[in-house]
DNA sequence: ATGAAAGCGCTAACAG
DNA sequence: CTGTTAGCGCTTTCAT
């Protein structure tokens, strides 16, 4: 292994063994008709002469990749890292590697990561959310590989998607509200335009409310998006003061409920005989926090094994592929009741 | 952009822009000697064809990919996350790709990934510890790329490293705790195999305490990681049970504090009048706490940015390249004091 | 500033 | 079961 020599390539190996690079070639292959002892004598060379294999060259040649690429708004956000968790590990199980990009809440940003993406030649994309500038439609329409949008149910898909309505599950968390007995209800979060998924479970909230017959204008902005404990704190702590007769607060995700939570913890207001809170995700503290937060479970990591099934079964050439929907459930915990 | 016509190549560019595909090479990349308006009809004609850059081909021919591998216990971790949107950051403003890799905290698994990632050919490797099988160590050395271990400091480091010593900052937290006046101090978790930082932090833990004459036996057990709130609030119950007498337990992490934390409000256990509770790792959940919880702060996404900067050092061909230690800080908060 | 020729290291396609 | 030939789509290298 001198510094000084390039790397031994497989006719480096063929050298050695006494056969063809084909035959070397044929031998890293599981799936390939060559003899035992001729895999074993290729195998022990390269062993040996501590040859790598080169993907870039058999990339190239074959036209396979084996990359799934990917887009997330952020990595540090438990939710999309579940998606991403999934997803991953279904696809390693069939030696796909995952391809990350994050576009930090934008769609400019997006677009411009899809195009990189494409560059690396993946064998299907899997972009977050079924919103995306008229640019990064038109390259993925022509990518000519399985398209996959999550985290929602675009109007007009792309090619597939696995995902749920972030403003049907809202609404579903209203119904709960109002049937436990809350009206003076808030909306805390969704008020930022690149963080599509908050303003969704916000509009459902308002749709939710007006078909009540409630008042759905307390909404408490919380800035752009990530959008985590902190400023949920923050929002709850303004919603006391502008509107103190509230009596639940729906949060646009877990992470600022609980942050809410604490904001109560810190002026003795009790939850939920005072003011009754919601989440949104099913994230591990909603279900550790005391108390317990009702939140949506909308199932992140299923997200995530749904679309690699589905980009397995596209390319092993399955025909009759149907969208995937992902149901969210609403769980009931103790901060509404 | 017919669906059974292949993509086009630089060749079918060249043709269309009637120069040689050398010039439509060269026309893609931001730093080549090629006449304004020659650079300008190859773009627009590619962009006519829906021409997509192969960096496949470009990775064979160059013998340059510009991805940067990395491996980390697993994604579903804020820490590690952070580490990787710090790196990932860092290395996509050079245009730099990051593959990522989970070990799933089994070092087998790592050397099966490296393994895995190696063939991509990136022209660094980022791994996560110093700790490794022989094999992976063997593959990395011979690798001829840079190698950087991150999140330790490695008694024998294979390449560089970025990183602290946990049991190092684990004594640093029980030095606080001994001098604010506990003395009857549990540690919780670091005893399983695979989590080797968690171990590390339980040996600083029962080298401090020995230090300090105090007794270093209240080991509280918390499972194979990933060890998260739940675990801290399980091990909690078993701690109050088996060891009422102590005043103070010191957690592998912020997560399990926090669950901690929670069996104590459940118990209705004042914190931290009755019993302080320290964490490890600066992760949001304890500075959003109620009470806060003291901490570590281990600079996670500043481990990735400083690996990033010290890879694209090294790549621009750096020369006086020093190891970078990361200087962890205990931030003390209301749950010690 | 542009072009011609060659080849990166593997594997598809075909032959035997 | 194994070998031969050619070529994937770029970019290095050398010329002009």
């Amino acid at each position: 292994m001198s510094l000084n020599r390039k790397p031994p390539t497989m006719a480096d190996i063929a050298r050695v063994a006494g056969v063809s690079s084909m035959t070397v070639s044929r031998a890293f292959k599981a799936d390939s008709l060559i003899s035992l002892e001729t895999r074993t004598a290729i195998l022990t060379a390269a062993e040996e002469l501590g040859y790598v294999f080169d993907s870039t060259a058999s990339n190239l040649r074959s036209q396979k990749t084996g990359f799934v690429a990917v887009t997330i708004p952020s990595i540090n956000n438990a939710n999309f890292a579940d998606t991403i968790a999934g997803l991953s590990e279904a696809l390693a199980a069939r030696n796909m590697q995952t391809l990350l990009g994050y576009t930090n809440y934008d769609l400019d940003n997006e677009e411009r990561l899809i195009e990189q993406l494409l560059r690396r030649k993946p064998e299907a994309m899997v972009v977050t959310g079924g919103q995306h500038t008229l640019r990064a439609r038109k390259l993925l329409e022509n990518a000519r590989i399985p398209v996959i949008e999550t985290w929602d149910v675009p109007a007009n898909p792309i090619g597939y998607y696995v995902g749920f309505s972030n403003a049907t599950a809202v609404r579903g968390m209203v119904d709960h509200f109002v049937a436990v007995g809350y009206q003076r209800i808030a909306f805390l979060g969704g008020d930022a335009g690149g963080d599509i998924r908050g303003s969704e479970r916000r509009r459902g909230f308002i749709q939710a409310m007006t078909a009540h017959g409630l008042d759905s204008s307390r909404l408490i902005p919380a800035g752009p998006p990530p959008i985590s404990m902190r400023e949920g704190a923050v929002a709850m702590a303004s919603l006391l003061e502008d509107h103190p007769d509230t009596d639940a607060v729906i949060c646009v995700s877990d992470l600022s409920a609980f942050g809410a939570l604490t904001e109560c913890q810190r002026r003795n207001i009790a939850v939920p005989q005072e003011i009754a809170i919601g989440g949104f995700g099913n994230y591990e503290i909603g279900s550790i926090a005391v108390p317990a937060l009702t939140t949506v479970d909308v199932r992140a990591r299923e997200i995530g094994k749904t679309a690699a099934a589905l980009i397995l079964d596209l390319l092993d050439g399955a025909e009759n592929v149907g969208q995937r929907a992902i149901e969210p459930t609403l769980l009931v915990r103790e901060s509404s009741r």
